[in-house]
RNA sequence: GCCGAGAUAGCUCAGUGGUAGAGCGCGGCCCUGAAAAGGCCGGCGUGGGGGGUCCGAUUCCCUCUCUCGGCA
Protein backbone atom coordinates (compact mmCIF):
# COMPACT_ATOMS: atom_id res chain seq x y z
CA UNK A 1 0.00 0.00 0.00
CA UNK A 2 1.42 3.39 -0.74
CA UNK A 3 1.74 5.56 2.57
CA UNK A 4 0.61 8.72 3.02
CA UNK A 5 2.40 11.96 1.86
CA UNK A 6 3.44 14.49 4.21
CA UNK A 7 5.25 17.29 3.35
CA UNK A 8 7.77 19.99 5.08
CA UNK A 9 9.45 22.86 3.71
CA UNK A 10 11.73 24.77 6.44
CA UNK A 11 13.54 27.76 5.95
CA UNK A 12 14.85 30.65 8.56
CA UNK A 13 12.74 33.62 8.57
CA UNK A 14 12.15 36.04 5.78
CA UNK A 15 13.66 33.69 3.21
CA UNK A 16 10.05 33.50 1.37
CA UNK A 17 8.28 30.18 2.30
CA UNK A 18 4.95 31.44 2.50
CA UNK A 19 5.07 32.69 -1.16
CA UNK A 20 6.48 29.29 -2.59
CA UNK A 21 4.29 27.16 -0.51
CA UNK A 22 1.14 28.70 -1.50
CA UNK A 23 2.30 27.79 -5.27
CA UNK A 24 3.38 24.39 -4.50
CA UNK A 25 -0.08 23.66 -2.33
CA UNK A 26 -2.15 24.56 -5.68
CA UNK A 27 -0.03 22.65 -7.67
CA UNK A 28 -0.72 19.21 -5.15
CA UNK A 29 -3.93 19.56 -3.32
CA UNK A 30 -2.22 20.32 -0.18
CA UNK A 31 -3.09 22.66 2.74
CA UNK A 32 -0.65 24.69 4.54
CA UNK A 33 -0.47 24.02 8.49
CA UNK A 34 1.90 26.94 9.79
CA UNK A 35 4.92 25.19 11.75
CA UNK A 36 5.23 28.35 13.59
CA UNK A 37 5.23 29.45 17.12
CA UNK A 38 4.66 32.48 16.90
CA UNK A 39 1.86 33.17 14.12
CA UNK A 40 -1.05 30.80 16.49
CA UNK A 41 -1.20 34.32 18.41
CA UNK A 42 -4.52 36.57 17.24
CA UNK A 43 -3.36 40.02 16.58
CA UNK A 44 0.22 39.41 15.73
CA UNK A 45 -0.27 40.01 12.45
CA UNK A 46 3.05 42.61 11.20
CA UNK A 47 4.54 41.23 13.77
CA UNK A 48 4.90 37.74 12.49
CA UNK A 49 4.55 38.90 8.55
CA UNK A 50 1.26 36.37 8.21
CA UNK A 51 0.27 35.90 4.99
CA UNK A 52 -2.76 37.65 4.43
CA UNK A 53 -6.58 36.82 3.81
CA UNK A 54 -6.21 37.38 0.16
CA UNK A 55 -3.28 34.55 0.35
CA UNK A 56 -5.25 32.42 2.76
CA UNK A 57 -8.24 32.28 0.49
CA UNK A 58 -6.28 30.73 -2.43
CA UNK A 59 -4.89 28.02 -0.19
CA UNK A 60 -6.50 26.97 3.36
CA UNK A 61 -3.77 27.78 6.31
CA UNK A 62 -4.56 25.99 9.47
CA UNK A 63 -2.96 27.00 12.55
CA UNK A 64 -2.84 30.54 12.35
CA UNK A 65 -5.05 33.07 14.64
CA UNK A 66 -5.84 30.09 16.81
CA UNK A 67 -5.33 31.46 19.99
CA UNK A 68 -5.43 35.20 22.08
CA UNK A 69 -2.24 36.90 23.03
CA UNK A 70 -3.07 36.22 26.61
CA UNK A 71 -2.28 32.23 26.62
CA UNK A 72 0.54 30.35 26.51
CA UNK A 73 1.12 28.04 24.14
CA UNK A 74 3.61 25.38 23.33
CA UNK A 75 5.29 22.54 21.66
CA UNK A 76 3.27 19.66 23.21
CA UNK A 77 0.16 21.71 22.48
CA UNK A 78 1.59 22.50 18.76
CA UNK A 79 1.39 18.13 18.30
CA UNK A 80 -1.65 17.67 19.53
CA UNK A 81 -3.07 20.45 17.07
CA UNK A 82 -1.63 19.94 14.25
CA UNK A 83 -1.98 16.03 14.21
CA UNK A 84 -5.46 17.05 14.55
CA UNK A 85 -5.55 18.97 11.65
CA UNK A 86 -3.34 16.40 9.76
CA UNK A 87 -5.74 13.25 9.88
CA UNK A 88 -8.54 16.08 8.98
CA UNK A 89 -6.75 16.35 5.83
CA UNK A 90 -6.30 12.62 5.17
CA UNK A 91 -10.16 12.65 5.27
CA UNK A 92 -10.36 15.03 2.95
CA UNK A 93 -7.81 13.49 0.77
CA UNK A 94 -5.51 16.43 1.00
CA UNK A 95 -1.87 16.49 1.63
CA UNK A 96 -0.58 18.30 5.14
CA UNK A 97 2.17 20.45 3.95
CA UNK A 98 4.15 22.06 6.92
CA UNK A 99 5.57 25.24 6.54
CA UNK A 100 7.36 27.36 8.79
CA UNK A 101 10.88 27.94 10.58
CA UNK A 102 10.53 26.75 14.39
CA UNK A 103 12.92 23.75 14.76
CA UNK A 104 11.41 22.15 17.41
CA UNK A 105 8.16 22.48 16.54
CA UNK A 106 8.43 20.53 13.41
CA UNK A 107 11.32 17.65 14.79
CA UNK A 108 8.25 17.12 17.20
CA UNK A 109 5.89 16.19 14.32
CA UNK A 110 8.27 14.12 12.82
CA UNK A 111 10.08 12.69 15.96
CA UNK A 112 7.44 12.65 18.35
CA UNK A 113 7.02 13.78 22.01
CA UNK A 114 8.00 11.95 24.97
CA UNK A 115 4.57 11.64 26.70
CA UNK A 116 2.65 13.00 29.32
CA UNK A 117 4.55 14.69 31.51
CA UNK A 118 3.25 18.12 31.23
CA UNK A 119 4.71 21.42 32.68
CA UNK A 120 3.68 21.62 36.47
CA UNK A 121 2.80 25.09 37.72
CA UNK A 122 3.61 24.47 41.53
CA UNK A 123 7.17 22.55 40.55
CA UNK A 124 8.09 24.94 38.89
CA UNK A 125 7.73 27.47 41.22
CA UNK A 126 9.88 25.74 43.75
CA UNK A 127 12.29 25.19 41.36
CA UNK A 128 12.90 28.95 40.31
CA UNK A 129 13.08 30.23 43.99
CA UNK A 130 15.62 28.00 44.33
CA UNK A 131 17.41 29.14 41.12
CA UNK A 132 16.88 32.67 42.52
CA UNK A 133 18.19 31.44 45.91
CA UNK A 134 20.59 29.19 45.37
CA UNK A 135 21.95 29.62 41.20
CA UNK A 136 21.45 27.20 38.29
CA UNK A 137 24.72 25.52 39.85
CA UNK A 138 22.70 24.34 42.69
CA UNK A 139 19.93 22.86 40.74
CA UNK A 140 22.47 21.37 38.45
CA UNK A 141 24.05 19.13 40.92
CA UNK A 142 20.56 18.11 41.99
CA UNK A 143 19.59 17.22 38.43
CA UNK A 144 23.65 15.62 37.73
CA UNK A 145 22.33 13.00 41.09
CA UNK A 146 19.60 11.75 40.06
CA UNK A 147 19.77 11.98 36.15
CA UNK A 148 23.50 11.98 35.47
CA UNK A 149 23.08 11.54 31.50
CA UNK A 150 20.42 14.93 31.17
CA UNK A 151 23.02 16.76 33.13
CA UNK A 152 25.61 16.11 30.69
CA UNK A 153 24.37 17.11 28.03
CA UNK A 154 22.72 20.33 29.44
CA UNK A 155 24.98 22.89 30.03
CA UNK A 156 25.28 23.95 34.26
CA UNK A 157 23.85 27.57 33.35
CA UNK A 158 21.25 26.64 31.25
CA UNK A 159 18.96 26.63 33.91
CA UNK A 160 15.54 26.40 31.99
CA UNK A 161 16.80 22.80 30.64
CA UNK A 162 17.84 21.87 34.50
CA UNK A 163 14.49 22.98 35.50
CA UNK A 164 12.63 21.44 33.26
CA UNK A 165 14.79 17.40 33.94
CA UNK A 166 14.06 18.25 37.43
CA UNK A 167 10.36 18.76 36.88
CA UNK A 168 9.82 15.64 34.91
CA UNK A 169 11.79 13.67 37.44
CA UNK A 170 10.29 15.13 40.53
CA UNK A 171 6.49 14.61 38.83
CA UNK A 172 7.45 10.59 37.36
CA UNK A 173 10.61 9.62 39.26
CA UNK A 174 11.92 8.66 35.65
CA UNK A 175 14.85 10.88 34.49
CA UNK A 176 14.37 12.94 31.64
CA UNK A 177 17.19 11.20 29.60
CA UNK A 178 15.05 7.90 29.88
CA UNK A 179 11.76 9.09 29.00
CA UNK A 180 13.07 11.42 25.92
CA UNK A 181 14.22 8.13 24.08
CA UNK A 182 10.87 6.59 24.04
CA UNK A 183 9.43 8.78 21.64
CA UNK A 184 6.84 8.20 18.54
CA UNK A 185 6.84 9.85 15.67
CA UNK A 186 5.51 9.69 12.38
CA UNK A 187 8.24 8.30 10.72
CA UNK A 188 7.55 4.32 9.30
CA UNK A 189 3.69 5.33 8.75
CA UNK A 190 3.91 8.02 6.16
CA UNK A 191 5.97 9.36 2.83
CA UNK A 192 7.36 12.64 4.50
CA UNK A 193 9.37 14.76 2.10
CA UNK A 194 11.47 17.40 4.09
CA UNK A 195 12.32 20.72 1.89
CA UNK A 196 15.17 23.24 3.53
CA UNK A 197 15.40 26.58 1.53
CA UNK A 198 19.00 27.82 1.56
CA UNK A 199 20.24 31.29 1.04
CA UNK A 200 23.41 33.10 1.19
CA UNK A 201 23.60 34.49 4.41
CA UNK A 202 24.68 38.18 3.23
CA UNK A 203 21.63 38.47 1.31
CA UNK A 204 19.29 36.54 4.06
CA UNK A 205 20.45 39.15 6.29
CA UNK A 206 19.43 41.69 3.40
CA UNK A 207 16.31 40.37 3.36
CA UNK A 208 15.49 40.51 7.02
CA UNK A 209 16.58 44.35 7.56
CA UNK A 210 13.79 45.10 4.59
CA UNK A 211 11.35 42.89 6.00
CA UNK A 212 11.63 45.00 9.30
CA UNK A 213 12.34 48.39 7.66
CA UNK A 214 8.38 46.94 5.58
CA UNK A 215 6.64 45.68 8.73
CA UNK A 216 7.44 49.86 10.35
CA UNK A 217 5.56 51.06 7.47
CA UNK A 218 3.01 48.68 7.78
CA UNK A 219 2.13 49.86 11.17
CA UNK A 220 4.07 47.71 13.27
CA UNK A 221 4.11 50.43 16.53
CA UNK A 222 0.53 50.42 16.65
CA UNK A 223 -0.22 46.90 16.65
CA UNK A 224 2.68 46.13 19.27
CA UNK A 225 1.12 49.35 21.07
CA UNK A 226 -2.17 47.61 20.51
CA UNK A 227 -1.29 44.04 21.39
CA UNK A 228 0.62 45.11 25.37
CA UNK A 229 -2.07 46.86 26.31
CA UNK A 230 -3.51 43.87 27.37
CA UNK A 231 -1.35 41.06 29.46
CA UNK A 232 0.57 39.14 27.09
CA UNK A 233 1.43 35.55 27.77
CA UNK A 234 4.85 34.88 28.56
CA UNK A 235 5.22 32.90 25.68
CA UNK A 236 3.23 35.50 23.22
CA UNK A 237 5.81 38.20 24.65
CA UNK A 238 8.75 36.17 23.43
CA UNK A 239 7.90 37.16 19.86
CA UNK A 240 10.85 39.35 18.42
CA UNK A 241 9.66 42.99 18.58
CA UNK A 242 7.78 43.16 21.39
CA UNK A 243 10.76 43.93 23.92
CA UNK A 244 12.56 45.58 21.49
CA UNK A 245 9.49 48.13 21.09
CA UNK A 246 8.98 47.96 24.72
CA UNK A 247 12.49 49.70 25.72
CA UNK A 248 10.90 52.40 23.34
CA UNK A 249 7.44 52.45 25.01
CA UNK A 250 9.07 53.05 28.41
CA UNK A 251 11.49 56.03 27.49
CA UNK A 252 14.74 54.22 27.27
CA UNK A 253 15.73 54.72 23.36
CA UNK A 254 14.50 56.63 20.51
CA UNK A 255 12.24 54.16 17.99
CA UNK A 256 15.36 54.04 15.38
CA UNK A 257 17.44 52.17 17.83
CA UNK A 258 13.70 49.61 18.34
CA UNK A 259 14.47 48.95 14.65
CA UNK A 260 18.17 48.57 14.72
CA UNK A 261 17.37 45.66 18.06
CA UNK A 262 14.14 44.36 16.00
CA UNK A 263 16.82 43.72 12.57
CA UNK A 264 19.39 42.38 14.59
CA UNK A 265 17.60 39.73 17.23
CA UNK A 266 15.79 38.70 13.40
CA UNK A 267 18.98 38.11 12.00
CA UNK A 268 20.53 35.69 15.41
CA UNK A 269 17.31 34.21 15.28
CA UNK A 270 17.61 33.49 11.68
CA UNK A 271 21.30 32.07 12.23
CA UNK A 272 19.82 29.69 15.04
CA UNK A 273 17.60 28.22 12.49
CA UNK A 274 19.96 27.66 10.31
CA UNK A 275 22.24 26.19 12.48
CA UNK A 276 19.37 23.82 13.47
CA UNK A 277 18.60 22.72 9.81
CA UNK A 278 21.67 22.21 9.08
CA UNK A 279 22.31 18.86 10.24
CA UNK A 280 18.54 17.36 9.84
CA UNK A 281 19.69 14.74 7.12
CA UNK A 282 16.54 14.10 6.08
CA UNK A 283 16.42 17.60 4.68
CA UNK A 284 16.34 18.17 1.00
CA UNK A 285 17.79 21.77 0.06
CA UNK A 286 17.01 23.82 -2.16
CA UNK A 287 19.07 27.24 -3.16
CA UNK A 288 17.56 30.56 -3.62
CA UNK A 289 19.32 32.56 -5.64
CA UNK A 290 18.00 36.13 -5.95
CA UNK A 291 16.93 35.98 -10.19
CA UNK A 292 14.17 33.15 -9.46
CA UNK A 293 11.11 33.38 -8.72
CA UNK A 294 8.69 32.00 -5.85
CA UNK A 295 7.05 29.95 -9.07
CA UNK A 296 9.91 28.49 -10.27
CA UNK A 297 11.40 27.88 -6.97
CA UNK A 298 7.64 25.78 -6.56
CA UNK A 299 8.31 24.06 -9.79
CA UNK A 300 11.49 22.76 -8.62
CA UNK A 301 9.72 21.39 -5.74
CA UNK A 302 7.16 20.00 -7.26
CA UNK A 303 9.84 17.95 -9.40
CA UNK A 304 11.31 16.76 -6.81
CA UNK A 305 7.96 15.04 -5.61
CA UNK A 306 7.31 13.64 -8.44
C1' G B 1 50.14 77.50 4.89
C1' C B 2 50.42 77.47 10.42
C1' C B 3 48.86 75.38 15.24
C1' G B 4 46.62 71.36 17.88
C1' A B 5 44.49 66.31 18.27
C1' G B 6 44.46 61.64 16.27
C1' A B 7 45.71 57.15 13.06
C1' U B 8 45.18 49.93 17.22
C1' A B 9 39.72 44.24 15.30
C1' G B 10 34.27 45.16 10.56
C1' C B 11 32.69 49.81 13.86
C1' U B 12 33.50 52.94 18.42
C1' C B 13 37.49 53.12 21.34
C1' A B 14 40.90 51.48 25.90
C1' G B 15 45.78 50.20 27.22
C1' U B 16 51.08 48.77 27.73
C1' G B 17 58.91 49.36 26.68
C1' G B 18 58.37 42.47 26.63
C1' U B 19 54.12 41.17 19.43
C1' A B 20 47.37 43.75 22.43
C1' G B 21 42.15 44.12 24.83
C1' A B 22 36.43 46.05 25.78
C1' G B 23 31.63 46.98 23.89
C1' C B 24 28.94 46.45 19.60
C1' G B 25 29.17 43.68 15.07
C1' C B 26 30.39 38.96 13.01
C1' G B 27 31.22 33.45 12.80
C1' G B 28 30.39 28.41 14.80
C1' C B 29 27.30 25.21 17.84
C1' C B 30 23.48 22.95 21.31
C1' C B 31 18.35 22.18 21.58
C1' U B 32 12.13 16.98 23.68
C1' G B 33 6.13 20.85 27.19
C1' A B 34 8.76 29.03 27.33
C1' A B 35 11.72 27.42 21.23
C1' A B 36 11.05 34.33 17.50
C1' A B 37 12.86 31.44 23.96
C1' G B 38 17.20 29.71 26.49
C1' G B 39 22.39 28.18 26.65
C1' C B 40 27.73 27.38 25.00
C1' C B 41 32.22 28.48 22.16
C1' G B 42 35.37 31.73 19.01
C1' G B 43 39.50 37.78 18.48
C1' C B 44 38.14 37.52 13.49
C1' G B 45 44.64 42.24 14.09
C1' U B 46 51.17 42.94 9.08
C1' G B 47 48.96 48.26 15.94
C1' G B 48 48.85 54.24 8.86
C1' G B 49 54.18 54.03 5.74
C1' G B 50 59.51 54.60 6.49
C1' G B 51 63.66 55.35 9.65
C1' G B 52 66.03 55.73 14.62
C1' U B 53 66.94 54.58 20.14
C1' C B 54 66.83 49.94 22.82
C1' C B 55 68.42 43.13 24.21
C1' G B 56 63.32 44.20 22.73
C1' A B 57 58.68 49.20 20.28
C1' U B 58 52.12 49.03 19.22
C1' U B 59 54.12 51.94 23.31
C1' C B 60 59.86 56.63 23.18
C1' C B 61 62.16 59.98 19.06
C1' C B 62 62.28 61.77 13.79
C1' U B 63 59.89 61.93 9.14
C1' C B 64 56.10 61.16 5.49
C1' U B 65 50.89 60.30 4.40
C1' C B 66 45.93 60.74 5.83
C1' U B 67 41.69 62.37 9.05
C1' C B 68 39.43 65.85 12.38
C1' G B 69 39.29 70.67 14.81
C1' G B 70 41.15 75.84 15.12
C1' C B 71 43.73 80.08 12.84
C1' A B 72 44.70 82.13 8.26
Amino acid sequence: MLKKKIIFLLGPTAIGKSAIAIKLAKKIKAEIISCDSMQVYRGMDILTSKVDSAQRKKIRHHLLDVIAPSQEYNVAKYRRDALLICNELFLKGKIPFFVGGTGLYYSIIIDGLFPKVSKDRSIRAKLNKALQLKGSRYLYKKLARVDAQAAKKIHPHDSRRIIRALEVYLKTGKPISVLQKSRVGLGDEYEINIFGLNLNRELLYKKIDQRVDKMFKLGLVNEVKRLVKYRLSKTAAQAIGIRELGGYFNGEYALEEARRLIQRNSRHYAKRQCSWFKNDKRIMWININKTQTSAQIALKLWKKLS
